[in-house]
RNA sequence: GUGGGCGUAGCUCAAUUGGUUAGAGCGCCAGGCUGUGGCCCUGGAGGUUUGCGGGUUCGAGCCCCGUCGCUCACCCCA
């Protein structure tokens, strides 16, 4: 028993039956990236692990004990040394790509999106995997505010697209570098004295990261914090005005959002706007979305000056609001118990996985059968058939599971007749084909209209 | 890394105060219909015998210890 093996702590397979759900996200994710002007790009699943040590901070969880490395010396020559990590996010990577391939040259503003695979050495919990997706958007290149309401607004719109409207979005600026100094130092006064007020956990975060202690969810702390300066006090004229074309931007769209000054996120790299999209029926792990400005990075990286903005969205996440979210409805709609592992609202459920299923009876039509299934196949008609020999009886059962909704019959009467017995499933009516017009009467059939 | 809860057939779960061959539903397979699916009826397979190891006991799925795994939470994040 403890012999079979197993997918490694925090990871999961998606078995067949959970594809569909899958497929409407990532499509979901293409077209709504396309719709706002967004072009995909794929970068590697791993790096060199410099660039997230530079990108996301030194000092973060995440670069400190969360990241899958792998050190590999002398492959490729005496003391060569790499030490390469698995991607724990991907706006590090977007941005090392663009400076790398010099795509400013090409466009000054680089609007790009991605989907796939991230990797965190995590605890798991509900919500939380070591090997879990994100889709994520950027807009490189520019400080426009405008950006950022572009960007609050396609998140928005993809969550809805999923059939997510029961999200809060959590809005805030950070201000830029200079006005956060001024803000630490005022917050750390303000820390310091209610120091014996807080929790043990927020005594500890006053020395390592002040801001921390704004998003403690100990009610005590809570209440001590609410009394602490907002860093809406501390933003310089130029990240104020920038703020204010933000929020502005977001109401003239209908956006609805939360003011939250409170709201402080885990990378180094943000500048001025942060957000993030909070599902409270998610447990612990609220955060379907979280993005912002970046407006350093990409400097830092040694790139030219260029400000940028991005999010990223948990999929994992959006597929669990997606599915409290369609639970009353099917309730109430009476829908068959089978439906139970259907997902998504629009994700369809047992899908055909072929138009046509052969039943044979007896070996000389199984062999003769096979070589008709391979000509069915050949003129584009996706059709299977049993391979262990059935009853005929066992066959139709494993055709109707299958939801084909057309059945090819073959025994040894046919065979000799040079004819195959063609069944509708869904009407119950059979009709006799000659063996060679059997392509174009399951084209009449499959083409003719009817509901797919 | 820390803490709580849980680990019984493929799945969801039962099993009186520890008691003798560990059950049900769903699913799977077959038969009822000797060449025809869905519904129904009948039967069958399936647990290396309750994650693993040890202990207490006349006797452990149930109690104790350890271990592994899952899960929820902290930390942090999508």
């Amino acid at each position: 028993m403890n012999k079979i093996p197993k997918a490694p702590t925090g990871t999961f397979d998606i078995l067949p039956e959970d594809i569909p759900t899958w497929l409407r996200v990532e499509e979901t994710v293409r077209k709504v990236c396309g719709l706002f002007g967004y072009s995909e790009i794929r970068t590697p699943m791993f790096e060199y692990t410099s660039l997230f040590a530079r990108s996301i901070g030194e000092v973060t969880d995440i670069v400190e004990k969360e990241m899958y490395t792998i050190t590999r010396t002398g492959a490729d020559g005496e003391g060569d040394e790499e030490t390469l990590t698995l991607r724990p996010e991907v706006t590090a990577s977007i941005v090392r790509a663009v400076i790398e391939h010099d795509l400013f040259a090409r466009r000054p503003l680089q609007k790009l999106f991605y989907y796939g695979p991230i990797f965190r050495r995590e605890r798991p919990q509900k919500g939380r995997f070591r090997q879990f997706h994100q889709m994520g958007v950027e807009a490189l290149g520019s400080y426009d505010p405008l950006l950022d309401t572009e960007m609050i607004r396609l998140a928005d719109v993809f969550l809805r697209e999923l059939g997510i409207a029961n999200c809060e979005l959590l809005l805030n600026s950070m201000g830029c570098p200079e006005c956060r100094k001024a803000y630490r130092a005022a917050l750390l006064a303000a820390a310091q004295q209610k120091r014996d007020e807080l929790c043990d956990n927020c005594k500890s975060r006053i020395d390592r990261n002040v801001f921390r202690v704004l998003d403690c969810k100990i009610a005590k702390c809570v209440a001590v914090s609410d009394g602490f300066p907002p860093i809406s006090e501390f933003l310089c004229p130029g990240c104020r005005d920038h703020f204010d074309q933000v929020k502005s931007g977001l109401e003239k769209l209908g956006v609805v959002f939360k003011l939250q000054s409170r709201l402080v996120r885990g990378f180094d790299y943000y500048t001025r706007t942060v957000f993030e999209f909070s599902c409270s029926d998610l447990g612990a792990q609220s955060a379907v979305c979280g993005g912002g400005r970046y407006d350093n990075l990409i400097e830092e990286l040694g790139g030219p000056k260029a400000g940028s903005v991005g999010f990223a969205i948990g999929l994992e996440r959006a597929i669990m609001v997606m599915k409290t979210a369609a639970d009353p409805a099917e309730t109430g709609a009476g829908a068959p118990s089978s439906a139970t592992v259907c997902p998504g609202p629009a994700a369809p459920c047992a899908l055909p996985v072929a138009s046509v299923f052969l039943v044979t009876l007896g070996q000389n039509a199984k062999r003769a059968g096979f070589d008709l299934l391979d000509r069915i196949r050949g003129a584009g008609i996706a059709a299977d058939m049993d391979h262990e020999s059935k009853s005929l009886k066992a066959q139709m059962r494993l055709a109707n599971k299958l939801a084909v909704p057309h059945v090819l019959i073959m025994g040894d009467n046919e065979l000799a007749a040079g004819t195959v017995n063609l069944r509708d499933m869904k009407a119950s009516s059979e009709t006799t084909v000659p063996q060679d017009k059997i392509i174009s009467a399951l084209q009449a059939v499959l083409y003719a209209g009817s509901a797919r």
